[in-house]
DNA sequence: ATATAATGTGTATTTTTTACACTATTAAAT
DNA sequence: ATTTAATAGTGTAAAAAATACACATTATAT
């Protein structure tokens, strides 16, 4: 009756124009110096989602963050020593609450590191095939979520926002028509309030009401 | 190292006019006596997709049908015994090709029953939240799937996949202006045959352009 | 004062979406 | 032969949304 699994975490941030994730190099059999996805079993009486924040908080320091479950992913082949199967999620964080930039040495995993997300090695298991779909999910929900949003700060200049749609999109977008549209929404707060500590024109913040997202969206 | 777990797979059809989905009555604790999605334990050596394969040929006589993951459920409480996880599917068939209209009685299952989506009673397990799942996600992606097609035999009237439509965004829609879209999504053929067996106007037959939409989605 | 670096704004055009009602066709019934 | 019943099939005008495109404004640093 009792089911050995685990879960993996696409944790996903946005720093200096970049969509990074941050991934682990494994110091254990198999995959050994591989980069891989942090994850780890999911103990026995453990929430699964409970275990996705364990491992989020070990890397992050951060509690409560945005979680999407991903896939199952169960192939009798992806793990030498028979099926394991794991439950990934993504799991997306803003870069500056991140409060260990480097994760501590553990006996499985070496170091973890931000990679920008178009430039990611080959992972151990099946972790590329998750990353795409993560990414492919991000992209498709992007105007029905608050996935950007989870990028940012509180309160947030429009040209920020454009970045992440961009990086997210993968392509360029006009600011004016991004402007427009984003006004259109209904559900951006424009603040009185400006930018600080920029050696040019403040530029004017923002912020998501989400009441009026969930009204819209629900 | 070993892992018990279940797939369970919710069969979507669509027949007069209505999305329906099977669902079994239970005839094994627990939940006996209730209705379920379509599920059972994954072979040990066995692939989660086979499994989702198997049961649903057990249900409908078909093979190689139309498959998309939806969720992992694995919260400790959803079976009094503990934990077991299970991987959720959908699965889309079309009413006149399913061979088995009423599943044969095995031991753990009474009988198999087609229900209006609309119209589905208080399910075992957490059923009823993956079939949100499983609409939800439909309604989502109607846009960018072949999944209104799988519904449907390879040769169909505007006016049936308009229903399908209908039936998956749950709204009724205009007439001209639902042909003038399809005509504009590049990938139906128009065909120069006609409905037969009908008292009325034969209506024009139509088929999905494969290549066309995979090179529109990919 | 000047240079720098990013902010913030409007309009014309095209495309897409929406609202809306009648004629055409076929088979069956009389 | 005519009528009835049932569904197929069609066009246009208006509104809304998306696109393409360039320059003046503002805050700071020197």
């Amino acid at each position: 009756m009792l089911s050995f699994f685990t879960v993996d975490c696409l944790i996903f941030t946005f720093h200096e124009g970049k969509l990074k994730v941050l991934l682990n190099e494994r110091n254990e059999y198999p995959y050994r110096d591989w980069w891989a996805m942090p994850g780890y079993f999911v103990d026995k009486q453990e929430e699964m989602e409970e275990a996705v924040n364990r491992i989020a908080y070990e890397h992050t320091g951060l509690k409560n963050i945005y979680l999407e479950q991903l896939a199952a992913m169960a192939g009798l082949k992806r793990h030498p020593e028979g099926r394991i199967l794991t439950v990934a999620y993504m799991a997306l964080v803003r870069y500056d609450d991140v409060k260990n930039k480097v994760k501590p040495v553990t006996n499985y995993m070496r170091q973890a590191k931000w990679f920008d997300v178009s430039d990611v090695p080959e992972l151990a298991f099946d972790h590329n095939d998750i990353l795409k779909l993560g990414l492919k999910k991000l992209k498709r929900n992007l105007n029905y979520s608050t996935a950007p949003f989870e990028l940012l700060p509180e309160k947030f200049t429009l040209t920020q926002l454009q970045q992440i749609y961009e990086a997210i999109l993968g392509e360029m977008l006009d600011k004016r028509n991004f402007r427009k549209r984003m006004n259109n929404l209904g559900y951006l707060k424009e603040l009185e309030e400006f930018q600080t500590g920029v050696s040019y024109r403040a530029a004017r913040l923002y912020k998501l009401d989400k009441r009026k997202f969930l009204k819209l969206f629900t």
